[in-house]
DNA sequence: GATCGCCATTGATAATCGTCAATTCGAAAT
DNA sequence: ATTTCGAATTGACGATTATCAATGGCGATC
C-alpha cells in the first residue's frame, strides 16, 4: 500500500483515534485494488468477509428482488461499506458495484472482529460509523415514504450542490438511470421531473444543472433538516 | 424496579453478557414507567437524553413531514429505541408513542455513553444491536422500494403469521390505519388490497386474518430471506 | 341498550407513476 | 467527419395509488 493512501484511510473518523500498532495488525492481510467502472464488488446473499473502504472513485450499493432493482446509496471516498454485515458476521444485504474507476482497500472481516475485543477505542469508532449509517438510511426511508418524486429530486439538486460547494450548478456524478433509481423513479419519469421543475428555478443541459431561481427551488422542496441534512 | 423486571432487562442481547456490577452502573438513575396508549415518548428533533427500552406493550416509530406522516417500525418487548441516536448524542430523527399501555425503561444517555468507554463486552453488544437494526431498516426500504403494495401487504402476513407460531391465523396488534402508514400506503388502499388478497389464499374478519391457502397467497408474495427474514 | 365518535369500508375521480415504443442526442471509436 | 451504440428524451397508454366523499360498523361511554 502506498504511504499516500495509507495516511487516508488513516485519516477516516474509524481509524484515526486507534494506535499505530493496531492499525498495522488490522490492516495485514489487507489489500488495496484497483478496479474499472461497473465491477460488481459485493453480491447480495454472499458472506460478509471483508470491510470495504472506498478511497478514490465511486461505490453504488443495490439491491435486486425479482427482475427489480434499485439504488440504496452511492459511496464516494472516504467511506467503508458495508460494515453492519461485517459486524453481525452474516450475509450481505446489499450489492455494491464501481460507478468509475475505482480503488477499494478490502479488510478481512476476522480482522475487524477481533479488533472489537481488543481495542475499545476502534469499538467506540465502529459504534460510531454504523450508528451514523443507521441514521443515513432512516433519511432515505423518510425521503421515500413522505415525499413525492418531484420533492425527492429538488432536494436532492439542492443537498447536492451544497456537496458541491453551493455554487449553484450541480454536475451529476453519474448516470441519470442511476439517479433515477436512487430517487425511486424510472428513468422516464426523472426526465419529465427534472423538466417540469424547469418552471422552478432550474435550468438544465445533460449532466449539468443550473439553479437560477433558489427561493423557487426552496419552495418546490422544502428541505427538512431532519431528512436532509446535515450529515 | 420489579426484580421479574430486572430479570427481563438482563435477558436482552444488549445487556446479557456484562457483569453484574457494571449492569447496576448503567441501570442506576433509570427508571421503569408506565404510559397508556397513544402517548408520544420521543419527538423527532429534540436531543437524545435517554435510551428507551420497551419491557411491555407495544411502540411505534414514526416520522412527520408537513402534514404527512409515516411509519418506520413497530417495537414489541423487548427492544430498545432509538440508540444510534443515543450512541452519536445526537438529536432523534423519528418520533416514538405507545400503541399499548406499555412500561418503558429508560437510562439516561450519558451513563449509556460512558459504559462504551469502560466496558468492552457491553460496546460490543451496543455495535451488534445497532447493525442489527441496520440491516432491519435495509429490508425495510427495499421492501419499500421494490415491491408493490400488494407484495407489502401478503408478505406481512406471512411473515407476522411466523411470528405469531405460523399457525395460519394472525392477528392484528395494532389499528388497520398504522398496518396501512407501515406499509406505505393509505388505509383506503390497504383495505382494498386486503379484500383483492381474498382471491389469493387468505379470508379476514376485522383484525383477524385466516391464511386458507398458503400456496396461493406465497404465489403472490414471493418472500425473499435478503427482504423479510429470518431477523 | 341507546348514543356518540372514530375507524373501516366502498365508490367515484384525479393525480402519480410505470410501461412500451419511437426518436433524438451524445460520446467514443473508426 | 462518420459511424455506432447506448443513454436520454418524448409521447401515448395503462396500472397503481391517492384523494374526496359517503356510508357502514364497532366499541366506548353514559
Amino acid at each position: 500500500m502506498r504511504d499516500s493512501d495509507r495516511t487516508v484511510i488513516r485519516a477516516l473518523a474509524l481509524f484515526r483515534e486507534i494506535a499505530e500498532a493496531e492499525f498495522d495488525r488490522l490492516i495485514e492481510g489487507a489489500f488495496l485494488q484497483r478496479f474499472p467502472m461497473h465491477v460488481v464488488l459485493i453480491n447480495e446473499g454472499e458472506h460478509a468477509d471483508f470491510l470495504h473502504i472506498i478511497v478514490e472513485g465511486v461505490v453504488e450499493l443495490f439491491a435486486r428482488y425479482e427482475a427489480r432493482e434499485t439504488t440504496i446509496e452511492i459511496l464516494q471516498p472516504v467511506t467503508t461499506f458495508i460494515p453492519a454485515a461485517v459486524v453481525r458476521d452474516d450475509v450481505y444485504l446489499k450489492s455494491a458495484r464501481t460507478l468509475a474507476p475505482s480503488r477499494i482497500l478490502m479488510i478481512p472481516a476476522t480482522n475487524v472482529r477481533e479488533m472489537f475485543g481488543r481495542d475499545p477505542v476502534f469499538a467506540r469508532a465502529v459504534v460510531d460509523e454504523v450508528a451514523l449509517r443507521y441514521r443515513r438510511l432512516v433519511r432515505a426511508l423518510k425521503d421515500q415514504k413522505l415525499r413525492t418524486g418531484a420533492e425527492r429530486l429538488a432536494n436532492w439538486i439542492l443537498e447536492t450542490d451544497r456537496q458541491q460547494g453551493s455554487r449553484g450548478r450541480v454536475s451529476m456524478p453519474y448516470e441519470k438511470r442511476t439517479l433515477s433509481a436512487l430517487l425511486g423513479m424510472t428513468p422516464e419519469n426523472l426526465s419529465r421531473t427534472l423538466a417540469s421543475l424547469t418552471a422552478h428555478g432550474i435550468s438544465g443541459n445533460g449532466r449539468e444543472i443550473l439553479i437560477s431561481d433558489r427561493d423557487a427551488l426552496l419552495r418546490c422542496a422544502r428541505p427538512d433538516p431532519l431528512i436532509d441534512g446535515p450529515e
